[in-house]
RNA sequence: CGGGGCGUAGCGCAGCCCGGUAGCGCGCCUGCUUUGGGAGCAGGAUGUCGUAGGUUCGAAUCCUAUCGCCCCGACCA
């Protein structure tokens, strides 16, 4: 970022908080408001203050650098869309409420573009007329707007946000893996560059389908998403799409006669398994769907639970729900709580682990009772399907077979998809190949979280005073802290000529020059997480001395003021 | 959308149950003092009590409606 000269506090705006605002939850959410980053004006719309926009841009930099130097080329889409291209491709009724849709004056339909996959098509197919053109990748960096269901934490889910997304053109499925492969390869670099501890992970392709899809994920303790990971390969997953795989040892043969016992008023396995003094192991919870136009029973371990993407990939299952209440006393003549696969009549979908389990416990379809002792084969039909329905849990064996998973939580900043020709097929977006047929562009597309990553890197790098900026998206590098700026001609003098020095240097560098009390200055400072300051004081400067320290740093460090142009330097190099 | 909670000064809150015309802390303004970790003293400003109806002699307080915001669930960068 290029430095202007006005790089005083006092000239700058900040605007502290002493307290958080009631409504935030979130450490990010809270920092970003006390430090003045982000204003509210609505549910999920913030604006951007001044030193909020140092930090957005210096990110946006960075993107954008990346992706220029990966040979992407940059453009830009209207946030607002009219209805007809987003009905070529279904999505205008598919998409579903988080799609805000507007009319114009002549009461033409519009739509507030909360991605541009059919922008992009629509473009390509007008502009790419033969093979000699492909491969292209296109991105731009502007607002989107999803209506959320539910905003919260601040920027982290907010309906206006700022994303960088990426739309790849090839002739065919080799050269969108290629295409794929150097995305991906721009978005390790981008992550590394902004300092921040992420993992590129294995991802459900949801709505948008395709051949492949990572995330990249943040990691931080509040992240809305969990990941399991292998320790000793490089296996990483998100929790949605992580294969629990089947259990290493056999089925083993029956022990214990099927018993009905009565369990009044325990229907959750915790609760059964405790009443019956049984590890919670061997108890079976019994999940009632609907789908493909009957109730179906689905079977976890009951100390599992049921992995929602994975149910609704089984046949028949795309559009599954749960059943009501009286659909389950209709197909069970039990109220739910006491359910289980003796007796019932409907399709039984067990997990692996459930497939595998002997003499287990499960309910009755009769109220407060279970049964204990129960077989597969001998006391009910197998499963009619045994599949992998339950999200991973810590210490399950790796699905590449080199050791067990661990489960950390991680915040979703970046996701590359290998697309195909889905939007191509359905917007006819074709090319003359080689051979003058007419060939479908094979996509593939690209987002990052802008504003998203802000919040992130705060959760990922704070303490109890405030932010601390990765030097990559600190809105100012460096700042200096003089003590008694208006009263002592040296340190008046010491602090304006660094200010000049480090500014001629290309550092962010920030003055401040308010004349506040030393505590004030510092505890703003703190909060607003420069990564590098220097103190200047009448104390130390009778020494020649002046102050270093970092956010990071226990104690200053006492530098002599000939030394510390050097010694800033080396500091920011490193 | 379903469930829960909250709207009183810029921010954090009290007052509401039990109606009598609004208060505390921080911040802000003025002056003096202070100046190495969110200062001290003195003085001061700031509220259509979210909005609209209703009950009442009288409503921040009771009733109704409405809007906004936050939290828990289904979505995603």
């Amino acid at each position: 970022m290029k430095n202007k000269e006005n790089m005083y506090l006092s000239r700058f705006f900040l605007s502290t908080m002493k307290e958080a605002p009631a409504e935030a939850e979130l450490v990010s959410h809270k920092l970003m408001l006390r430090a003045g980053i982000i204003n509210k004006l609505g549910s999920g719309l913030y604006t951007l203050m001044p030193i909020g926009l140092r930090t957005y841009l210096k990110v946006e930099n960075i993107i954008r650098e990346e992706m220029d130097r990966s040979g992407a080329i940059e453009l830009r889409m209207p946030l607002v869309n009219p209805a007809e291209l987003w009905q070529e491709t279904g999505r205008w009724e598919k998409f579903g409420a988080q799609l805000l849709k507007i009319k114009d004056r002549h009461e033409r339909d519009f739509l507030f573009a909360p991605t541009h996959e059919e922008v992009i098509t629509d473009i390509v197919r007008r502009e790419v007329k033969s093979y000699r053109q492909l491969p292209v990748n296109f991105y731009h960096i502007t607002n989107k707007f999803r209506d959320e269901i539910r905003p919260r934490f601040g920027v982290m889910r907010a309906r206006e946000f700022v994303m960088k997304d990426a739309y790849s053109f090839d002739i065919d499925e080799a050269g969108m893996m290629k295409s794929y492969q150097i995305m991906f390869d721009a978005y390790m670099r981008i992550f590394a560059r902004l300092g921040l501890e992420f993992r590129p992970v294995a991802a459900d392709t949801g709505a948008i389908g395709g051949k492949a899809s990572q995330e990249f994920q943040v990691l931080a303790d509040s992240g809305e998403d969990v990941i399991a990971y292998c320790p000793e390969s490089d296996y990483a997953a998100n929790v949605e799409l992580a294969e629990a795989v089947a259990p290493a040892t056999p089925r083993a043969a029956p022990a214990e006669a099927l018993l009905k016992v009565p369990t009044p008023g325990k229907s959750a396995c915790e609760d059964v398994a405790a009443f019956l003094k049984l590890p919670i192991e061997r108890t079976v919870k019994c999940l009632m769907i609907f789908a493909d136009d009957k109730v179906q029973m689905l079977l976890v371990r009951g100390d599992h639970s049921l992995n929602e993407v994975k149910a609704g990939k089984l046949p028949g299952c795309a559009e599954w729900r749960w059943a009501t209440e009286e659909e389950i006393i209709a197909a069970t003549g039990c109220k739910p709580g006491y359910l289980g696969p003796v007796g019932f009549k409907g399709p039984v979908i067990a997990d692996r682990t459930v497939a595998a389990m002997s003499d287990f416990v499960c309910g009755a379809n009769a109220a407060d009772h279970h049964l204990t002792g129960v077989n597969w084969g001998r006391d009910c039909a197998e499963p009619a399907r045994v599949a992998d329905l339950r999200n991973v849990v810590e210490d399950d064996a790796s699905p590449d077979g080199k050791g067990a998973l661990k489960l950390r939580r991680g915040i979703e900043v970046g996701h590359v998809f290998a697309l195909g020709n889905r939007y191509s097929k359905d917007m006819n977006c074709v090319y003359t190949a080689e051979d003058g047929t007419l060939k479908l562009a094979e996509m593939g597309c690209y987002g990052i979280g802008v504003t998203r990553i802000i919040a992130a890197a705060i959760e990922q790098n704070h303490d109890d005073r405030g932010i601390i900026w990765p030097d990559s998206m600190a809105p100012f590098r460096v700042a200096i802290a003089p003590i008694g700026y208006r009263k002592s001609e040296a340190v008046k003098a010491l602090a304006d000529s660094l200010h000049d020095d480090l500014t001629k240097a290309g550092v962010d560098v920030l003055l401040d020059d308010r004349d506040e009390r030393p505590g004030v200055m510092f505890a703003d400072l703190e909060l607003i997480g420069v990564p590098h300051r220097i103190t200047i004081g009448d104390r130390g400067l009778k020494d020649g001395m002046v102050e270093y320290q970092g956010r990071r740093d226990t104690a200053a460090a006492k530098v002599a003021v000939a030394d510390i142009r050097t010694f800033i330097q080396a500091k920011l190099a490193t």
